[in-house]
RNA sequence: GGCCGGUUCGUCUAUCGGUUAGGACAGCCCCCUUUCACGGGGCAAAGACGGGUUCGAUUCCCGUACCGGCUACCA
């Protein structure tokens, strides 16, 4: 083997780019870094009526996100352009029209209402699905059955006409997948698959071969739901006389509901409460706007990580994996042959651990992202710099942040002073006025020393330190969490702290 | 219905015929913590079923059951 490796991601432009859709990026995108090889995307907009406006331009914006970037596409350009099927229409109709010539594929002049028809009247309780196929092309209307001169009046009239695979009756077609190994099919249950449709344009089954042919693909990974249809794929691949160069096929698992049943679509992350597009996509048809992994609070390289441990691993126990150890660790035969059900609390564990794994420097932009879509102004980056340290052991997702942080550059907007009060005497209240007064005056503003002065002042107030704290924590944060009190106070500074102190105290006299 | 694929703790998975069947998430308990987390330690938890093959099967073969995918002029 010593061709290049190139693989391919080819995607249709119908909408959100969900969890399996860049998982399939993910493993052509590594197989093909492993291996010095190009990663193509491909986009197959084949099919007009279900083209749904800036999908294309999505798919590319997720690539960029999760950082798997093609060498070629219709957007990065390359030799074999263009990328986008709609814009290569001619050459799917000569190869159809030569299939059909060698006897491999026939023209159907049959209606919708006649396949129809053909449906209902064939369909017996054994066969609830009758298969256009050697059996019933007999029957159609079809350049099989018909006399050649219909034929050719009938083309000349224009009237519309699909081409048809003509499928062998009773032969075995079999394959060696990178997974599952050997697979076969007998022919005999493979029906007649449209290779042109009537609009002209290729259905999948042409398309994919045609352009897997023309870029040069090696290597082709795509879902389990294709499985099915690899013998027509093969068929074509020997029929146009490409056998040799014909790619290599593995068959990726299926990603399911986390309850078992079905692959995991759009509709279960919505009844779940978790995303399944990897960035939020709004349908521009109905606007109805789906949350993303990005803006849930994910970072990228967690959501690679988890996504390639989802029916893959390297045979060790780890788990936590950058996209440069996941290109060298990598292999398609330790891909798992079963579907894995999605678990989102083992996906936000992935995240967490990439945020600590992460250093302040690279979380510096996208927290302060997060507090600025908050709402919350930060222009000390030193100081953002001291509360990310503080905070980011305690964060899941980004947007933790802002719930584990704002209070360091807003006074909380509430005080949870119902934990202080039942404890709450005049002894506290003259020593929080106290404490207030002494960090006033404070000189030095580091954490330790605001720890010794109020103990040195609790132990004047025959005060235990441990009943103080808790009110403290309230009046500087404003609920019970977060980070050490003295470490916050030394964050806030001075006058916030003294401020909150007595805004707090201002309240529990009021109520 | 047919065809194809799959089946180890609740979930993701390790095991390339011989293990007390390992790890991780979630759960529970303990420790740490003058808050909440993080963290550390521990507990509980699995080979779908039935036949073979073999000295020995989670592992190989067959059957059954169950789950999934496909069965469009959609991909």
């Amino acid at each position: 083997m010593d061709k290049k490796v190139r693989v391919r991601f080819a995607p249709s432009p119908t909408g959100g780019l969900h969890l399996g859709g860049v998982r399939t990026v993910l493993f052509n995108y590594l197989f093909a870094k492993q291996h010095g090889g190009d990663f193509i995307v491909r986009i197959e907009d084949t099919d007009q009526s279900r083209f749904v406006e800036g999908a294309e331009d999505y798919i590319f914006k997720t690539l960029e996100w999760c950082g798997l970037i093609p060498d070629e596409s219709p957007q990065h350009g390359g030799p074999f352009a263009p990328y986008r099927q709609s814009e290569r229409k001619a050459s799917y109709k000569q190869y159809a029209e030569q299939l059909v010539t060698a006897g491999y594929a026939y023209y159907a002049f049959d209606t919708p209402e006649d396949l129809e028809k053909m449906r209902i009247d064939y369909k017996t309780a054994e066969n609830p699905s009758p298969q256009y196929n050697y059996v019933l092309r007999s029957k159609m209307r079809n350049s099989l059955n018909l006399p050649a001169e219909e034929v050719s009046k009938l083309l000349a009239e224009g009237r519309p006409f699909v081409i048809r695979i003509k499928t062998p009756e009773n032969e075995t077609v079999s394959f060696t997948d990178m997974i599952r190994g050997e697979v076969s099919f007998n022919t005999s249950q493979v029906d007649d698959k449209v290779l042109l449709k009537a609009d002209g344009m290729p259905t999948y089954h042409l398309a994919v071969v045609v352009d897997d042919y023309a870029m040069k693909i090696t290597h082709a990974f795509r879902g389990e739901e294709w499985l099915p249809s690899a013998p027509v794929h093969l068929l074509l691949w020997k029929y146009l006389g490409w056998e040799a160069e014909m790619p290599q096929w593995a068959h990726l698992p299926l990603i399911l509901k986390p309850e078992g049943n079905g692959k995991l679509s759009k509709r279960d992350g919505d009844r779940l409460g978790f995303p399944v597009f990897a960035m939020d996509w709004t349908d521009p048809k109905t606007g109805e706007k789906t949350i993303g992994f990005k803006e849930r609070g994910f970072l990228p390289e967690a959501f690679v990580n988890l996504l390639a441990l989802l029916g893959w691993n390297d045979g060790t126990d780890t788990e936590i994996f950058t996209i440069e150890q996941l290109i060298a660790a990598f292999s398609m035969d330790r891909v798992h042959k079963g579907g894995a059900k999605f678990d989102y609390e083992k996906a936000k564990w992935f995240n967490h651990e990439w945020i600590k794994k992460l250093s302040i420097d690279q979380l510096q932009l996208l927290v302060r992202e997060q507090f600025i879509g908050n709402g919350i102004e930060v222009n000390d980056s030193n100081k953002l710099h001291k509360v990310i340290e503080l905070v980011k052991d305690r964060c899941t997702l980004l947007n933790d942040f802002v719930q584990q942080g704002s209070f360091f550059f807003n006074s909380p907007s509430q005080f949870d002073t119902a934990s202080i009060k039942p404890k709450w005497d005049a002894v506290k209240n003259m020593f929080f006025i106290e404490l207030a007064k002494a960090y006033e005056s404070s000189i030095v503003w580091e954490s330790s020393d605001l720890e010794k002065e109020l103990k040195e002042l609790a132990a004047a107030h025959q005060l235990k330190p441990g009943e103080l704290m808790l009110p403290l924590r309230i009046m500087l944060v404003g609920g019970k969490f977060g980070p050490g009190v003295f470490d916050i106070a030394a964050v806030i500074g001075k006058e916030a702290t003294v401020e909150r102190i007595r805004t707090v105290l201002g309240l529990l006299e009021h109520q």
